[in-house]
DNA sequence: CAAATGACTTGAT
DNA sequence: GATCAAGCCATTT
């Protein structure tokens, strides 16, 4: 569990996003030089899930839409959180996707 | 051990 | 611009 740089970055990124802000998976591969295993981040995710409180309701696929929200407790917890950032969800799918949209090879370059 | 699956993305048609 | 196909890597069956 120490050298696990993938899932350890993917931790570290998904709780460097800012308040009210989201991010997509292939953003965070991609920021960690693994642009092709956005699926990783979500395999990295759904671990997270049982060892660290890591905010996954803030990362979704990159139309914005919440396709992990199956993977969380309840039906719709992940638009809760979201929609009490002040991000709107409507039909699991985040408005203003572009303003709220956090790269972290960008911004947090 | 090989095949299938999965919280995705990109490129081609 | 939308839809189809393939790529990627780890975990599971």
């Amino acid at each position: 569990m120490e050298n696990d740089n993938f899932f350890e970055k993917v931790y570290k990124v998904a709780k460097l996003i800012p308040y009210g802000r989201v991010t997509s998976y292939g953003a965070i591969a991609k920021y960690l030089g693994a642009a092709k295993s956005a699926r990783m981040v979500g395999w990295a995710m759904n671990a997270s899930h049982n060892m660290e409180e890591v905010p996954a309701h803030r990362v979704v696929n990159r139309k914005g839409l919440l396709t992990g929200k199956h993977h969380f407790d309840g039906t719709n917890l992940m638009q809760q959180l979201l929609e009490s950032e002040g991000i709107k969800v409507v039909d699991y799918q985040i408005q203003d996707f572009q303003k709220v949209y956090w790269d972290p090879t960008i911004e947090l370059l």
